[in-house]
DNA sequence: AGCACGCCGACT
DNA sequence: GTCGGCGTGCTC
C-alpha cells in the first residue's frame, strides 16, 4: 500500500482514498474511495460520481485532502486502459501552475475521448480448421481457395472477396469448416517504415540531417532550431530525426498548424515512410479519434501528425516532438486554457527528457533569441534545393503608383497580372481581409456600421447580403436606408477586402477565371479542398485569398504574387506586427514559382520605407531579424521582458468593464500596463459575451505568474470570468 | 464545466 | 395564477 495513501474509517472498512483529477475547474484534485479490493495506481483513468453523474478522471499523485467521510464516495470504475505516463502527468502540472488554470480543466484536454477508455472491443473472424463440407459446390469451392491462405478472415470480409454470399460462409461454419477466432483490432495506420525511401539530400541538408539523427540519438532534452527559406528542405531534413526515433522503437509526435495538416503533408509522408502517420485534429471522426488516443496510449501507433491538441494525447512512449511552422500564431490557444502549443512542446520535450525540433523558414523572434543565446541548437539550411525558385520581390510604392479611382490595385500590378495572363500562367492576389469592405458609412449623415455588441466596424459581406462582425459572430442583413437619417441607397463601402478584389480583377480581365478563397467560404473544407485541386490542374487564371493562402497550400503553376495591402496589420497596435507581416509576406511570396520559370511578386504599399518593406524587397532577413529583436529589447517586450495577458469577460459589457478597472487600480504604477479594449479581444471571442483584455509586461526573471495572482487577489473576484494567458517563452522556467 | 435551486417578468 | 429567464452555489 502505497506510502501517501491514507485510510478512513467507514463501518468496519478501511477504505484506501486516493486523490483523483476531474476534467472541472477545481483548485485540486478531489478524493476518492477506492472499492474493496480494487487496486489504482497514479494515472490510472477512472469512472467517479460527481454530483448526479459520472465523470472520468485520473488518478494523482501526492496526498488527498482531508475531506468530510459522509461526502467521500466512491470510484465507479477503473478502466481497463493504460494508466498516463508519469511525464504526462507532470506536464499537466505545469501546464496548469504556468497558465493560472485549474489542474482539472488541463487533464480534460487530455481526457477528449470517452470511448477509448475501454478497449477496444475484439473482431470476430474465422478461421479454417481441418474440417472439409459434406457436399462441395462451386461457391463453397471459391470460399476455401480464399480461406486457405491460413489467415483469419471477418465473416463479411470473406465473403466479398470470395464473392459469395454469407449465408455461403454461415453454412461452412455450421458443418466446423471454420472456428471462431477473435482477433486485436488493427492499427489506424501502418507501420511507418523508417528506411522505405529516403529522400535524396543535398550536401546542406545532408549535414542537417546528421546533426539531427545524432540529437536524437542522445536520448535527451535538446530544442533544435531548424531554420531555412521556403524550397530549402526543412521537412526531409526532419523525417531522417523521425525515422531515427522509429527506428530506436520510440513515439514521434509531429505538431502543424491546423491548417497545413493536409492531404499533401501526409502524402509526403507516405513517399518517405511506406504509410501515413496518424492524424489527430478537431475535425477527425469520433471513432477514429478514439482509435488514435487508445493506439497512441497502448504504444501501438508510432508516429502522430497533429494540431496543437495533440500535445495533449497519452503517448506511451514519446520519444521526439516536431514543431513545423513553429511562428504561426494558430499554435496559440485562446480560450479556456491559454496556451502556446509550441512553448509547450518544448516543456513536454523537457519533462519526458526528449528532443524537439521547432521547423520554420520564418522562425518567431523568441526561438532566433534563444537559438543565439545557446538555449537552442539551431541548424540553417540556406540554399533552395531542385528547381524550386522564389520569385523577385519588387515594391510598389502606391503614392507614385495609385488606383483608379475607386480601385485598389495599381496600374503596376494591373499590367503585370495582363502579362501573366496572356503567358496562360496564374496570378495570386492576397489580401489578409474578409468580405467586400471593412466599413459601410451613409454618405447622407455619416453613419458608420457599428457592432452593437463589441463597438468595432461591421464588414460587408456583399455576397451573402450581411454586415457582419468579425470579432463576436453578430451579423445582421445588409440594409437598404441608413438606419440614422433614413436615407435610401446612400450607404458607401469604405476600402477592399477580397470580394471588392475579385470584383476589381474581374472588371478588368472579364475572361480571366477568378476563384476567391477565403475561410467563410460556403461549402468548408471539402469545397476549400476542390477549389485547390482545380487550381493546382490550371482551371483558374487569378486566385484571389486571405491569409488561408499563404499556408500549407502550394499552387505550383503561380508566377504572380501582388500583395493588394502589405502595410494592413503594421498600425494595429499589436507588439509583433511587424514581425507577423514580414512572416506573412515572405509566406505568401514563397507560394508562387513554377518550376523553370520566372516568377514575379509585387507589393503593394505605402510605406516603402518602413523596415518591414525595406527587408522584405532587398531578401535581407538576418538585417529585419536584427532590427526586430533590437526594439524588443528596448521595449521591453518578449522575449526579454515578459508578457501577461489577462482576459476579462464577463456576459455584460459594465461587469466585464468595471473588473477591467478594478484589475488596472490594482496592478502597482510603472508596471507598463495596457489595456486594450474589447475591439482588440482574441477572436475567439464568445458570442454575447465581452472581453477586455489587459496586458502587462515585467522584466525576464520575474515572476509573473505571482504578480497575476497577487493582482488578482487585490481585484475584483469575478465568478470563473478571468483568464489569463502568460506569454513567455518558457525556457526560463524549465 | 454542468446542473439544480431560486427569485422576478409576460403569458397559455 | 404559472412558465421561464439566468444569477448563485456546489460537486469528493
Amino acid at each position: 500500500m502505497a506510502k501517501d495513501s491514507r485510510h478512513i474509517q467507514d463501518g468496519l472498512f478501511a477504505r484506501k482514498v486516493v486523490p483523483v483529477l476531474i476534467p472541472m475547474p477545481a483548485e485540486r484534485a478531489y478524493s476518492y474511495a477506492l472499492p474493496e479490493g480494487q487496486e489504482a495506481v497514479p494515472g490510472q483513468i477512472v469512472q467517479v460520481p460527481l454530483g448526479p453523474r459520472l465523470v472520468p478522471g485520473i488518478v494523482w499523485d501526492g496526498d488527498t485532502d482531508q475531506v468530510d467521510p459522509k461526502k467521500l464516495r466512491e470510484i465507479a470504475q477503473v478502466f481497463d486502459c493504460p494508466p498516463v505516463a508519469a511525464p504526462m502527468r507532470r506536464f499537466i502540472d505545469w501546464v496548469s501552475g504556468y497558465t493560472l488554470t485549474p489542474p482539472g480543466l488541463v487533464a480534460r484536454m487530455a481526457l477528449r475521448a470517452p470511448a477509448a477508455f475501454d478497449p477496444e472491443p475484439m473482431i470476430d473472424a474465422l478461421r479454417l480448421t481441418d474440417a472439409r463440407p459434406e457436399r462441395m459446390t462451386a461457391a463453397r469451392e471459391r470460399v476455401l481457395e480464399q480461406a486457405g491462405d491460413g489467415l483469419a478472415w471477418t465473416r463479411t470480409g470473406l465473403a466479398h472477396a470470395a464473392g459469395v454470399s454469407a449465408s455461403v460462409i454461415d453454412g461452412l461454419s455450421a458443418q466446423g469448416v471454420f472456428e471462431p477466432v477473435r482477433l486485436t483490432p488493427p492499427p489506424v495506420v501502418a507501420a511507418p517504415d523508417p528506411d522505405y525511401q529516403p529522400a535524396r539530400l543535398e550536401p546542406g541538408q545532408a549535414q542537417a540531417a546528421e546533426a539531427l539523427r545524432a540529437t536524437v540519438a542522445e536520448k535527451a532534452f535538446s530544442v533544435t532550431l531548424l531554420d531555412g527559406v521556403t524550397g530549402s528542405g526543412k521537412t526531409e531534413v526532419y523525417f531522417e530525426a523521425i525515422a531515427e526515433t522509429v527506428r530506436a522503437g520510440r513515439q514521434v509526435l509531429i505538431l502543424l498548424p491546423e491548417i497545413a495538416l493536409t492531404a499533401a503533408f501526409l502524402d509526403r509522408f507516405h513517399a518517405r515512410f511506406g504509410a501515413r502517420p496518424a492524424e489527430w485534429h478537431s475535425e477527425l471522426a469520433p471513432r477514429m479519434r478514439e482509435k488514435v488516443w487508445r493506439q497512441a496510449a497502448e504504444n501501438r501507433v508510432s508516429v502522430v501528425a497533429g494540431a496543437r491538441s495533440a500535445l495533449f494525447l497519452p503517448f506511451a512512449d514519446l520519444g521526439l516532438i516536431i514543431v513545423d511552422e513553429e511562428h504561426d500564431p494558430a499554435y496559440k490557444q485562446e480560450d479556456r486554457v491559454f496556451y502556446n502549443a509550441r512553448d509547450m512542446a518544448v516543456v513536454r520535450a523537457r519533462l519526458a527528457d526528449i528532443p524537439t525540433v521547432l521547423a520554420s523558414a520564418t522562425p518567431s523572434i523568441e526561438s532566433r533569441v534563444n537559438a543565439e543565446q545557446g538555449r537552442y541548437r539551431h541548424l540553417k539550411l540556406d540554399s533552395r534545393y531542385a528547381e524550386a525558385v522564389l520569385p523577385d520581390i519588387k515594391l510598389v510604392d502606391l503614392r507614385r503608383h495609385a488606383p483608379a479611382r475607386g480601385g485598389f490595385l495599381s496600374p503596376v500590378l494591373l499590367k503585370a497580372m495582363a502579362e501573366t495572363l496572356e503567358r496562360k500562367e496564374q496570378a495570386l492576389l492576397f489580401l489578409n481581409r474578409r468580405g467586400y469592405a471593412p466599413l459601410t458609412l451613409c454618405r447622407v449623415c455619416g453613419h458608420r456600421f457599428e457592432c452593437p455588441d463589441c463597438s468595432s466596424w461591421l464588414v460587408e459581406h456583399r455576397f451573402r447580403g450581411q454586415l457582419q462582425c468579425h470579432h463576436c459572430g453578430h451579423a445582421e442583413p445588409t440594409p437598404q436606408a441608413c438606419p440614422a437619417c433614413g436615407t435610401l441607397d446612400h450607404l458607401a463601402a469604405c476600402g477592399p477586402g477580397i470580394e471588392r478584389i475579385a470584383e476589381e480583377a474581374d472588371r478588368h480581365f472579364p475572361d480571366a477565371r477568378v476563384i476567391v478563397l477565403s475561410s467563410d467560404m460556403m461549402g468548408g473544407t471539402r469545397r476549400l479542398r476542390i477549389e485547390l485541386e482545380a487550381i493546382a490542374k490550371g482551371e483558374a487564371d487569378i486566385v484571389i485569398g486571405t491569409q488561408l493562402v499563404a499556408k500549407g497550400h502550394n499552387f505550383p503553376l503561380m508566377t504572380l504574387v501582388g500583395v493588394v495591402d502589405a502595410d494592413l496589420g503594421l498600425s494595429n497596435g499589436d507588439p509583433r506586427a511587424a514581425e507577423r507581416t514580414y512572416q506573412l509576406l515572405s509566406q505568401v511570396t514563397g507560394r508562387a514559382g513554377r518550376a523553370g520559370h520566372k516568377s514575379l511578386g509585387l507589393i503593394q504599399t505605402f510605406q516603402p520605407q518602413h523596415p518591414v518593406m525595406q527587408a522584405f524587397a532587398s531578401g535581407e532577413a538576418e538585417t529585419f531579424y536584427a532590427r526586430e529583436t533590437d526594439e524588443r529589447r528596448r521595449a521591453h517586450l518578449p522575449p526579454f521582458g515578459r508578457l501577461a495577458s489577462v482576459i476579462v469577460s464577463a456576459a455584460t459589457r459594465v461587469e466585464a468593464e468595471t473588473h477591467a478597472r478594478g484589475l488596472r487600480a490594482a496592478a502597482p504604477p510603472g508596471q507598463g500596463l495596457m489595456v486594450l479594449g474589447p475591439a482588440e479581444a482574441p477572436l475567439a471571442l464568445i458570442r454575447g459575451r465581452h472581453r477586455f483584455r489587459l496586458l502587462i509586461h515585467g522584466e525576464r526573471g520575474r515572476d509573473m505568474q505571482g504578480f497575476v495572482r497577487e493582482m488578482l487577489a487585490k481585484g475584483p473576484k469575478p465568478r470563473g470570468s478571468l483568464q489569463v494567458q502568460v506569454d513567455i517563452d518558457p525556457q526560463s522556467f524549465l
